[in-house]
DNA sequence: CAGTATCCTTGCGGATACTG
DNA sequence: CAGTATCCGCAAGGATACTG
């Protein structure tokens, strides 16, 4: 599929979007640009089934309550599964959906493709800089 | 390739990623996520190099204040390029950068993958919410 | 252990008015 | 026309303490 065609058939899809079509496909991606989500998913993805502490361990700097936060978002949105043993010393283990699944497949390209293309972000941002500078001194 | 392997190599790829890398992948995924970002992107793809007065047009609800600020940000993630003819009267033109074209290529895919699975998310959520009704009542 | 409950700061997004 | 300058409400994200 080459650029055009991918162009026209994006242009094609979001004409037929209904609102409410076009709202959720906004509120999966505002989703996804928040601060803990997607590390979330790609820790599950890695990680397989994992406990709230175990997620958190490996998730360097997230708290309590944004994990817990976030898990629920991603719970509610149908890509994690929760799972309550009803025990006494509480144990809760979380997991990907089959959805979660398909969509960390969908993003790991776009990872890949964002890290290697670093160093063009970053020297774009420099000579953007750098002209901001210049224009006020 | 298949899911494992696709982890197998997001792993290696995060693994490798200097705190640099991990913050610049953060960031460029936020502003995906930010309001308007990708709908500019996605106007200009269809649109090509349009004035700001007509990116505003093609895009409901959009405030001046924001469309400034989101194609100032896209400028200096280096997705968008400005051109500014220095006249009396203004005159400014924006179109997609490569970098920005490659982008869109990425991120069409995955809206098309996001609304052939509306349904599936406005059902994951509906089983949610009903949950949540039953648990508190 | 897996959460809630508070309180706080920050920045997004919007409304409105003004300028070169 | 293409912005800036203000002012505002609200939600994200974080710090800390507490609970079943």
């Amino acid at each position: 599929m080459d650029m055009d065609e991918m162009i026209e058939r994006s242009q094609a899809v979001c004409d037929a979007l209904s609102d409410d079509d076009d709202g959720l496909k906004r509120e999966v991606l505002t989703h996804a640009g928040n601060r803990w989500s997607l590390g979330i998913v790609h820790t599950l993805g890695v990680g397989g089934r994992l406990r709230h502490a175990a997620i958190a361990r490996r998730m360097e700097g997230v708290t309590q309550r944004m994990l817990t936060r976030s898990l629920r978002q991603l719970e509610r949105d149908g890509l994690v599964l929760r799972h309550d043993y009803v025990e006494k010393s509480p144990r809760v283990e979380y997991e990907l959906s089959d959805l979660g699944k398909r969509l960390l497949a969908q993003m790991i390209p776009l990872w890949l493709w964002v890290v290697d293309n670093a160093d063009q972000f970053r020297q774009a941002r420099m000579a953007f800089d750098n002209a901001q500078d210049n224009a006020r001194p």
